[in-house]
DNA sequence: CTGTTAGCGCGTTCAA
DNA sequence: TTGAACGCGCTAACAG
């Protein structure tokens, strides 16, 4: 592999020259510029980037933590996040956090170790003031679906609060009354705040809160199976429930059209999210637009902002959620 | 930050044993590396990879190529490799390729210029020749999901014509004749090999393969969408329909229950790849089992036991396919 | 078992 | 505008 000495020879310069046409610097001659581009050309120098991060003390690469790389969820997100850092060269590292506090440190630690110039986190489980303190070091660090006023520019998330508010807002002006719930896990941020927009909407329309109605799940599949087989072994009334995300719904579902019931017929479902199946699934869902694959490419445009000086950029902070109906809620007892 | 010196001179011994001991050279007294081992601890030494990676001309990381990151597809691979990876310390540096040919040579040098030690490769539109001459290079290289018989050993794949088979036999089992075929696009390897296999069925049952009854799709659901809508313009006879993977499945299935078609009374269907969704959508699909998660796993046990010397570990290359039935598909005329 | 000494390839002063 | 020299932090011979 060619060096750059091997470059500066070949051009009959040096290598602080050849240095400085790589780097863009202009305070190089026309002429002595074309003989190492050439000599470059020729040998297929390529810059070592060890060398290069070890003498700029910069490496290139951002870090991303997720909490999953397998669901429906963050494929979209990090797609996103890498085309728009590889556009410009940068390149990403990930490593995975599973909502474990632990581990979601042993990562960041990891991936600061690994010389990382930012680190887009996705983490569920430290907590804010590890975060904060995290903010105060010297690798700057951009947070996705969480919110921390003291660092609010740092944060891209979503109203959450407001796309639960909006789901069972939904259920509620088609007529619905009882309305049970299935949440994600309390330990999450999202599934706390969309929890409170669905009691918010409640308290709108009039309708108390049951607690029975509410139902823990773990934002799998499974977990949508599993809190519905009880909610319907409870013997409780309900004509809708609104899922905290739309795997839950399918397996809720899958669990209804089992024991018979038709759906949106008997029971009518919301969900939250919006993944790629909701429209394919029978019946297509109702749901809400999580724009997760546009805060991914946000969180990429706020680095090339802020640590790239790469201006011109327009970052947005906060997402707002959509409703998108489509068949799985009607009117009650509307077969 | 704390360098090797500083460790070094706080425990009273030459940065070369400080290397020593954190590279687990044996040959390191007992006390002296106590000594050191303190050393660390107190300054909170971390190592500078890059330094490192320039030293040793080695990074610890591997570079991943797939075809994309949204989708069911790649995100229980990529879980796969990097807790496979990261267990031994390794890191996951990642690229798409878009199964375009530019992008996905693009990519590789990008990895290359990096300084990976080792590529996992997905790719789809570049030459086996490429791929060969790749991997007579300084990088190792391993494929997942192609066959080249010239590096067979480098290849973990899964038998995808065994799988087109499977799927098929298995509605000419149930007694349909007529059956209609949705393949994956026909630049891509596995769904040209899905469909040889289909065709291999229908000629163990004697029944032609009729071109028109074949219709190619893009894997994703809006192909099966209109893949459906094509096959039942067409007015041709059909009582089933197996399609290359289960995207297209679930796109073909809405199409025809949005017609008002009982599925699987008037229509089977078949799948392939078994994705988490497929046994919560209505019906639950019956479809060809895709192991990709083990895939992932394996290439990257391949490359602990190739390049990190890490042994006993057994390796498969090969991965057979197995009919997952549930619910979609059922004997012809039983409504 | 331990210390000394070269580099690894490049960025970046400082002079010229 | 260009070149010489030093240092980034660490690994890997080679001595001792």
């Amino acid at each position: 592999m060619a060096t750059i000495y091997d470059v500066a020879e070949r051009a009959g310069v040096s290598l602080a020259t050849v240095s400085r046409v790589m780097n863009k610097n202009t305070n190089v001659g026309e002429k002595t510029k074309q003989k190492v581009l050439a000599a470059m050309a020729e040998l297929d120098y390529r810059p070592n980037t060890f060398a290069q991060s070890l003498a700029s003390n910069s490496s290139n690469s951002i870090g991303v933590l997720v909490s999953q790389l397998d669901g429906p969820y963050y494929g979209p997100m990090m797609a996103e996040i890498e085309s728009a850092l590889r556009a410009t060269n940068k390149h990403v590292i990930i490593a995975v956090g599973h909502s474990v506090a632990e581990q979601e440190i042993d990562s960041v630690e990891f991936l600061l170790g690994r010389g990382c110039d930012a680190l887009i986190l996705d983490v569920e489980a430290v907590s804010d003031e590890y975060l904060i303190e995290l903010s105060q070091g010297a690798t700057p660090i951009v947070l996705i679906n969480r919110y921390i006023s003291d660092i609010s520019d740092r944060c891209i998330y979503l109203d959450n609060e407001l796309g639960g508010y909006l789901a069972t807002r939904h259920v509620l002006e088609l007529g619905h009354r009882d309305i049970a719930y299935v949440s994600g896990p309390k330990r999450k941020h999202d599934a706390v705040e969309r929890l409170e927009g669905h009691k918010k909407a409640l308290a709108e329309f009039d309708v108390p809160y049951k607690a029975s109605l509410c139902v823990e799940g773990d934002y799998k599949e499974d977990g949508g199976v599993v809190a519905m087989e009880q909610l319907l072994d409870s013997a409780q009334r309900f004509t809708a429930v609104v899922c905290a995300n739309d795997q839950m719904v399918s397996g809720a579902i899958s669990v209804c059209l089992e024991r018979g019931l038709k759906v949106p017929g008997d029971l009518s479902f919301v969900g939250y999210d919006n993944i790629p199946f909701a429209r394919y699934i029978s019946p297509k869902l109702t749901t809400v637009n999580n724009p997760i694959h546009e805060m991914g490419k946000m969180a990429a445009l706020w680095l090339l902002k802020n640590i790239y000086k790469n201006d011109q950029l327009e970052v947005t902070n906060v997402f707002v959620p959509e409703l998108v109906v489509r068949g799985s809620a009607r009117r009650p007892g509307n077969k």
